[in-house]
DNA sequence: GCCCAGGTGGGTA
DNA sequence: TACCCACATGGG
């Protein structure tokens, strides 16, 4: 049954590399440019948030320390674009407060904790929920972890592959026990499930087209 | 004008 | 615990 469950994944993985190919993510410089994205981009559109970031970068505030110094109403004005800039100004805030006290502000110093470890951590902070946690592990910090998001549970619902009431843990516990657990692997996944969701397992349309997943069960998303 | 986007936390039953 | 809602900009 797992080498099953497994046997879907790979081919599901390969069906979608060979149509979209690698997609290189996270799209961003550096470990803690990555997990301002990741705090950036909660229910955003990407373009949004590379507009916030262009925004930061160019007053070189993407550093724990200038992010702190930096009133909350001009760290506001830099983020606008992205949406949500009270809260995610506040959670950015929160943010970099814990990486001072944690790490001194050195994401370097993160290595030292193991995996399970930090995701209690990062999870401990308001504004950090699993998937932005997951995402700063997997992809600013290289940690084989699963990051599952809105088009994981929608792609995967649609073709019968979880239960419309699998909830986070249990969504990412369907792929962590069935794949090997490599960094290349988790991060190429997540990136080509968003790419597949983006372009055909979308919301408004509950049928595939040339869905490269239409050789496996399909069907409008129950629930 | 309407829908949606790489979520999260707080409130209510 | 399980929903429901606010949070906000920008693109299609």
């Amino acid at each position: 049954m797992k080498n099953k469950k497994r046997r879907i994944l790979l081919s599901i993985y390969k069906k979608l590399y060979t149509r979209f190919g690698p997609q290189g993510w996270w799209p961003a410089r550096g470990a803690f440019e990555v997990m301002i994205g990741a705090i950036l981009t909660q229910n955003t559109a990407w373009p949004n948030v590379e507009k916030a970031i262009v925004n930061l970068k160019r007053d070189k505030l993407l550093s724990v320390r200038k992010m702190l110094r930096v009133p909350s109403r001009n760290l506001k004005a830099y983020i606008r674009p992205s949406g949500f800039y009270n809260e995610k100004a506040k959670k950015l805030k929160t943010f970099v407060k814990f990486l001072s006290r944690f790490c001194n502000g050195d994401i370097n110093r993160l290595r030292v904790y193991d995996t399970e470890r930090l995701r209690k951590e990062f999870l401990n902070i308001k504004g950090v929920g699993p998937e932005t946690a997951d995402s700063m592990l997997l992809y600013a910090l290289n940690r084989p972890v699963f990051v599952v998001d809105a088009y994981t549970k929608r792609v995967f619902l649609r073709h019968k592959l979880i239960s419309g009431n699998a909830g986070y843990d249990e969504t990412q516990d369907f792929f962590m026990s069935n794949l090997p657990k490599k960094v290349k692997l988790f991060n190429e996944y997540h990136a080509l499930i968003v790419a597949v969701g983006k372009n055909h397992c979308k919301k408004t349309n509950p049928f595939c087209g040339d869905c490269p997943l239409k050789t496996f069960k399909h069907g409008k998303d129950v629930v």
